[in-house]
DNA sequence: TATAAAAACAACCGAATGGTTGTCCAAATT
DNA sequence: AATTTGGACAACCATTCGGTTGTTTTTATA
């Protein structure tokens, strides 16, 4: 198995898919983070580790607070990708598209 | 843990992406597939399983041969995400942009 | 100063993940 | 008719995942 720690696996869990939309609004510390979600802070701090080392958040001490920030430019590579899959699927058609056109003639 | 089987799931596994791409070309049965992968053709099976049941690919049969085609529209799940996600981030910049605004005059 | 709060560190747990091998069946091919 | 081929099914395995609890350290606050 091969070292695995992307963007693509940050968004893979759906808690950490609400964290992401709840720093969107702005940063928080990791107890307001967690604040809602039924689950122990260690947990939620487990899932601000995976995200800030996917580089979809980034930490920054403040005081005695871990101040954690969304990075939303981070999710561009999966936009991409997936752009990246659609176009690739429309070639396909073209490709089709064309031989088609050559057998009418 | 709840039951995760979504599309963010399906996505997270770098053979699985690849699996997508090599799919995006045009359709093939599940030995055509795994070949060039270094791993069983059983595993592929597996990933070919959570594919399907994500909505990211169909299987049909055809004689002894089992047909994958991508069904790239559900990958919209995640597009549409990522752009909530953005629409949130920059809301947040004009509110602070509306607030500087407001205490200037 | 005593106490509360934020978070790190560590150990543990059950379930899911990604992979393997072996057996078997049905459809093609020879 | 015999053999190959595509794939299903099942059992197994090590690792990772998402979560827990308990302890400790540091920083604020009453």
């Amino acid at each position: 198995m091969i070292e695995r720690r992307d963007v693509f696996q940050a968004i893979a869990d759906p808690t950490r898919r609400m964290i992401i939309n709840k720093l969107a609004n702005g940063p928080l510390n990791i107890t307001q983070v967690g604040e809602d979600f039924g689950i122990s802070k260690q947990a939620i701090a487990k899932h601000i580790k995976i995200l800030s080392e996917c580089g979809v958040i980034t930490v920054r001490q403040q005081g005695r607070e871990q101040i954690c920030e969304a990075e939303l430019a981070k999710l561009d590579e999966v936009v991409d990708w997936v752009a990246a899959s659609r176009k690739l699927w429309n070639q396909r058609f073209e490709k089709l598209d064309k031989f088609l056109h050559q057998i009418k003639k």
